[in-house]
DNA sequence: TTGATTTAGTGCGATTTCGCACTATTTAAT
DNA sequence: ATTAAATAGTGCGAAATCGCACTAAATCAA
């Protein structure tokens, strides 16, 4: 391996890092005190693709160890965001649901969120945005295969 | 801002989050026990770079609060893998120098880290990745710029 | 059926990250 | 020269992350 193919996937991977770390700073200033990306992200996922999950499938939906999740969703079950009841078809498991407390919370962060976002937009496109996704996606999925 | 321009940032920074996160614990795994990414990123901008920069350069150039700095070379001294000294040109500051040692276990996590870029690099080419580049050079520009 | 193995979730402890407040030093202003 | 303001770095405490070990429930094997 060369020198230069190794410092070209070091730059990437390291603008990816920085690109992380801003925009989940960016974000988090704009959420109430106390409440992280993680919290925003899990009540917009249940919002984009369906309430009801197990906790595990959100751990496994974001790529982070279980504890973790859990106490993410200890998070979110202080501030009224979820509730968690039973999984009816497995008496280990949970079933996480938004409340309307958690629902109006997406709203307002979105709400609070978008003018940043137009921002971003009026300088870097939605199709520039939109046309680096595939590639992302093929490496994320190469990454989370080669965990092993 | 409609929700399919929304969805699409959404989607990238998403993805974005999650490359971070496994090409970081696919690294660790590599390294040492109890040595992070942030303890080899240091040791390799030094090298790459150049040695004898302040704490204060280094977390502007990782984008980290200087505490967080702080706390990443504490962990690299008592590893040995660098040297601090007084600034001759500010007494306020000091100087990072890296160590034989330190240079050695740069060595030593490149050459176990190598075989995963190949493999990666087999399935995503140098070509295609350098070509994601400039995008994500812009957008964090950008997003370091909006930060204030 | 019964015993072994796997799986979902959590408690705990170690480490990382980072905001706030503080000291020491430098720079700027008059 | 003196004083005020800005800057470099750290101590401390709160929170996030996550590995390990554990319990309870489900699945598998015979």
């Amino acid at each position: 391996m060369d020198s230069e193919t190794r410092n070209a996937f070091f730059r990437f991977f390291n603008e990816i890092g920085i690109i992380a770390q801003l925009s989940r700073t960016a974000l988090e200033t704009r959420l109430p005190k106390g409440l992280t990306l993680p919290h925003f992200s899990v009540v917009n996922h249940l919002i984009r693709v369906k309430d009801g999950q197990t906790p595990l499938a959100l751990a496994s939906a974001f790529q982070v160890p279980k504890t973790t999740m859990t106490h993410t969703l200890n998070g979110l079950l202080e501030h009224g965001f979820v509730e968690i009841r039973p999984n009816p078809d497995d008496g280990r498991s949970k079933t996480v649901w938004l409340t309307q407390t958690g629902r109006q919370f997406r709203e307002d962060a979105i709400r609070s969120i978008d003018p940043d976002i137009d921002a971003l937009c009026q300088n870097v496109p939605r199709e520039k945005i939109e046309a680096l996704v595939p590639a992302l996606t093929e490496i994320r999925t190469f990454l989370d295969k080669a965990r092993d």
